[in-house]
DNA sequence: CTGCAATTTTGCAGTATCTGCACCTTCGGG
DNA sequence: CCCGAAGGTGCAGATACTGCAAAATTGCAG
């Protein structure tokens, strides 16, 4: 992996970006988001309000947004979701492919921690967070179309998978949450992939 | 089903929210949600804009949230999920108790290909409409750990359950729209299902 | 190391969203 | 017919967000 080296402007950019989305969690987690200004998220990031919103649409984006290179990121996703070779399943290579990004979780434990608070204590937050970037979704899905080879207007399995997946990443994060963090946010995905690849057999375990 | 018959102020207040919410989904398909202000909505739909917020906390809600009643409504699918005889399996009982507020998309064609057509233009209201509603999370998963005896806040099926199926849902209402309607949105619902409690095997045939 | 071009930051002015509060109207029950 | 409860409305004000142009910063070529 060889995370190519960037420009230090662009580098610069990023950090940017990261600093306001932290100060928006830690701020927001402690204080409740209707208690926290997009001033305030400025000032403890040493920028003006102004630049605030040169990175951020709006002050939720900045406690859901992690990393300003999102659509980068689903880019790798993608290339190695189609790199997979063909005798691994589609939902298992495109779960695999969304590994390697979704171990932030597990790495900034303390930052997704007061993420996951923000979010469960705040309607507006939830939503946003629970629906996956909206520019990613085309390309996702035209993704797993061309692996599966049917037409991703017409036929319903790419969209659904994706659809799905996403379901089963936001019902891991919220368990996390609930144990303060404490399991491994990619061990909870396993189970939670397991089950749902196996047509969510009830725990008791009667079948279907 | 007796649709118990409120007073005519409760009537009134259901009126006006649908009132309010079919003219939010008409100007913001016609023009986009930036093109439409809060005054706008409300001068067409007949009421001050002040009024306009005492029904919704955001213009986005207007266009996202169809009915006032979306607790008792919850309520009802419930009531009729816990009352399924338990030769059910869990996954098909809750589908099947979906199944009577999900008729409203075939019922309501029109409305619903405008609020498609919207959520789909515009990120943001793309973010609130994926998402359930924020309340009627936690009563969902309540009552699936009730029906399948686990606690829900160890265990992550219930969550998982209610997360993939809403995803499902999310994967079918973009279909359907895609297809301007033309087929009917509970047989998409019937096949997501089939597709999703088979383990989402590829539509080639492979299996996982 | 210097000047130039590109990019980023910032201030400012203006519009729109959303809230609290007080007042008024309307409905429903006795 | 009257009274209490609930909804509707206007107003004032805080905050969110955008467009624009000036100022500052950075990367690079010479």
């Amino acid at each position: 992996m060889p995370e190519p080296v960037k420009g230090l402007r662009e580098r610069k950019r990023l950090e940017t970006h990261r600093a306001l989305a932290t100060t928006a969690v830690r701020l927001v987690a402690e204080r409740g988001l209707d208690q926290v200004t997009v001033e305030d998220i400025s000032a403890a990031a040493g920028v003006s309000p102004r630049t605030f919103f040169n990175y951020f649409a709006s002050k939720e984006d900045a406690v859901v947004i992690a990393h300003a290179d999102t659509a980068e990121r689903t880019q790798r996703t993608i290339d190695k979701f189609l790199a997979t070779p063909a005798e691994v399943s589609t939902p298992r290579a495109f779960v695999d492919a969304m590994k390697e990004d979704f171990a932030q979780v597990d790495e900034n434990r303390e930052e997704w921690l007061g993420r996951m608070k923000a979010i469960q204590e705040n309607a507006t937050l939830h939503s946003r967070a629970v629906a996956m970037n909206h520019d990613n979704i085309a390309p996702l899905i035209e993704a797993i179309a061309r692996r599966t080879g049917v037409d991703p207007k017409a036929d319903l399995y790419p969209a659904l998978l994706l659809s799905t997946l996403g379901g089963a990443v936001n019902a891991v994060l919220m368990l996390w949450y609930q144990h303060d963090g404490r399991v491994s946010a990619l061990d909870l995905l396993d189970d939670a992939v397991e089950t749902l690849l196996a047509g969510l057999p009830e725990p008791g375990g009667r079948a279907r």
